[in-house]
DNA sequence: CGTATTTGACCCGCGC
DNA sequence: GCGCGGGTCAAATACG
């Protein structure tokens, strides 16, 4: 019960912030296959492999069920790419109709110890792996993932259940139709990231090979079935991984001016893929669009504007501080009252413009 | 008292 | 078919 409170929320300040990623990363470079995102000086964040890397089974049975089973880049959302941030690092993907985790054997990708704090990923179309360049322990789960003793509640719940379930058997469900993921990487004291909206826990469970549990949750909106995993990994317990599947079917909660600012700055209504639009980086933006899209003429999903209505870009996510923490925006942007685009570059990149004008 | 979280059981897909 | 493991359910519980 103690635990409880201890564990998601830790440091409200050590979360990161999230760095408008889409298309507008500025400087973006482009390296081989692998990209890279001077955040700041002290922040890069690589993705590896954007084209399908070739399925081996063998090497992704290491990280069997580890902590970032899936990934696969397909038609991402690009709302996540905006909100990542983090004080160190952020990596992102989207991941599509995804296999198990333990399953995965379409691709993976091994995650290349660039550096300290980079981070990279991989995805396929189909399905990719991220998997962190630590090592992972071999954490030995049991069947019975949920073993941290309660023990509490026993048998009367159980009886409850059984009936119930036998009373009322779920509907055969056929295939579960999977609705797209997005999955990233963040360096965060905290579990949960404040992405502006709101989201009920419905489940945890212990994560095989990670002595840290995934948490399951659901937003909370009505009608709207956006799901999202958090979970720490095992080798750096500094970095913690959310997934996010479908998208929102509603604006967030927190946030209106917010994005109005960046509707106004961005192309006029449609964030589709143009907030943060920083005119002399179109160029590589453009690419990095492309090749997290692998179709740039697809038409954003609506999240996106939702997520940027969001406030992991949102300065007056304070508010939502009773519920979970906020991101505590330190090198990026803020919007004004007025809904100027105040500072969505990385510092580096401010001074940089700041010299040009 | 309403809402959010906890947590063991259940469901289901997949590999063997 | 069985077991494993991920994901979900929902009663109990905690919290504001």
């Amino acid at each position: 019960m103690e635990e409880k409170k201890n564990k998601e929320e830790l440091n409200p300040m050590a979360n990161s912030v999230a760095a408008p990623f889409s298309e507008e990363i500025p400087n973006m470079t482009m390296n081989n296959n692998s990209f890279i995102f001077p955040f700041s000086s002290t922040t890069t964040t690589t993705i590896f492999d954007m084209m399908p890397p070739a399925p081996s089974k063998a090497s992704s049975s290491s990280f069997d069920g580890g902590f970032m089973d899936l990934l696969a880049v397909h038609d991402y959302n690009p709302f996540l790419f905006d909100c990542i941030t983090t004080t160190t690092t952020t990596t992102t993907t989207q991941i599509d109709h995804y296999p198990l985790p333990s399953q995965v054997d379409g691709s993976e990708v091994l995650n290349t110890p660039a550096s300290p704090n980079s981070t990279s990923i991989s995805s396929s179309s189909n399905e990719a792996t991220v998997v962190d360049a630590n090592n992972i322990n071999e954490y030995h789960s049991g069947k019975a993932e949920d073993e941290d003793g309660d023990g509490g509640k026993g048998h009367e719940q159980d009886q409850h259940r059984k009936t119930k379930k036998q009373l009322k058997p779920k509907k055969k469900k056929q295939k579960k139709q999977r609705e797209p993921r997005f999955a990233f990487m963040t360096k965060s004291e905290v579990d949960q990231l404040d992405d502006g909206y709101r989201w009920r826990k419905y489940g945890q469970k212990a994560v095989k090979n990670s002595p840290y549990p995934r948490s399951y949750y659901r937003c909370t909106t009505a009608g709207c079935g956006v799901k999202k995993r958090v979970e720490r990994s095992s080798e750096d317990p500094t970095t913690v991984v959310t997934t996010y599947e479908g998208q929102h079917t509603h604006p967030c909660p927190a946030t209106s001016r917010a994005s109005l600012s960046f509707m106004q700055y961005g192309n006029g209504g449609s964030l589709g893929s143009h907030h943060f639009m920083l005119p002399h980086h179109q160029q590589q933006q453009q690419q990095f669009h492309q090749a997290f899209t692998r179709d740039s003429t697809t038409p954003p999903l609506n999240t996106t504007s939702d997520f940027v209505n969001s406030s992991s870009f949102n300065p007056f996510s304070q508010d939502q501080q009773d519920h979970h923490q906020s991101f505590v925006p330190s090198r990026m942007t803020v919007f004004r009252d007025n809904g100027l685009l105040q500072d969505i570059v990385p510092t580096q990149m401010r001074n940089e413009k700041n010299e040009d004008e």
